[in-house]
DNA sequence: TTAATTGCAAACGGTTTGCATGGGC
DNA sequence: GCCCATGCAAACCGTTTGCAATTAA
């Protein structure tokens, strides 16, 4: 029995863009950068002028739902998409942003120290509100040097 | 020469809620809950059935802005706001959100250690980014108890 | 041939804005 | 009188949904 329809794509360097899940997936493993659903229809367009908005949308919620891309909300009232194993990017890895531009920084400095703690405390979590934690998010929020210097 | 107008609130107990700005500062510090704009829009009506959603969304967004209120996204499209120093609430703290119920849970586990990591972290990222960091979050999200047996 | 995928247009929902009215100093 | 505060309705904008057409199995 072969596993899920996008199963060998992850691993498959020479995927074809033809279909629409193809191509954001394509997208998606060839940015490192943090993308909104419009920035991907744009990007999407250059390689195939049809594909639509909405299905742009539909795909990255399967990407979600599966597990293979994360939804991130920075607070700039657009969620963003990167793919859970993104070649490009550090394996872990958390957020800066910057309050003015809006841009973000990944980062993962500390994360052995970071993960002993979330485990003590998603394990003190869980026993105090038996309260079964999926997943954790880190951001930090500031401004950036060119907002800073531009000040 | 005296504060804002909202520097003596802060710290009357008794104010009267006749304004908008007092009768939201007023919801704010009577709970220990995280209500979005709507929430306190119909609590406030119940007081005052003259005030308009737009004005506690100014009202809101002026706390934030002074910071005596903070604004958060738990990922269910609406924000929701607390305010910095509520008495019913713990000092520091983070939040456990339930990605089913949407049902949010203070937590302030293990703040010593937290407070030192993101300290370390902190002088870190500012110098190797020149990223002035304002201020953190941290959110859980996982599966609460009575979901859980409800399954 | 039957189910799944897609694109379009319209709807949705939380938030913001324009603007005319009202209230305080 | 002047300025800020307020409420209403409309606009906004990212996202979702209904639906008919197309494609894949």
């Amino acid at each position: 029995m072969r596993g899920p329809w996008w199963q060998d794509r992850l691993n498959d360097a020479g995927f074809r863009l033809t279909n629409p899940r193809e191509l954001v997936l394509g997208i998606l493993r060839e940015t490192d950068k943090h993308l909104s659903a419009e920035d991907l229809y744009v990007k999407a367009l250059q390689k195939n002028p049809s594909i639509g908005l909405t299905t742009v949308y539909r795909t990255l919620d399967l990407f979600t739902q599966i597990g293979i891309a994360q939804k991130f909300d920075f607070g700039d009232g657009k969620a963003r998409y990167e793919l859970a194993n993104n070649p490009l990017k550090k394996a872990h890895h958390h957020h800066m942003v910057c309050l003015k531009c809006k841009s973000i920084i990944d980062y993962s400095d500390f994360m052995k120290e970071e993960l002993e703690l979330m485990k003590k405390t998603e394990k003190a979590l869980s026993k105090k509100h038996k309260f079964k934690i999926m997943y954790h998010i880190i951001h930090f929020y500031g401004i950036c040097n060119s907002c800073r210097e531009g000040d």
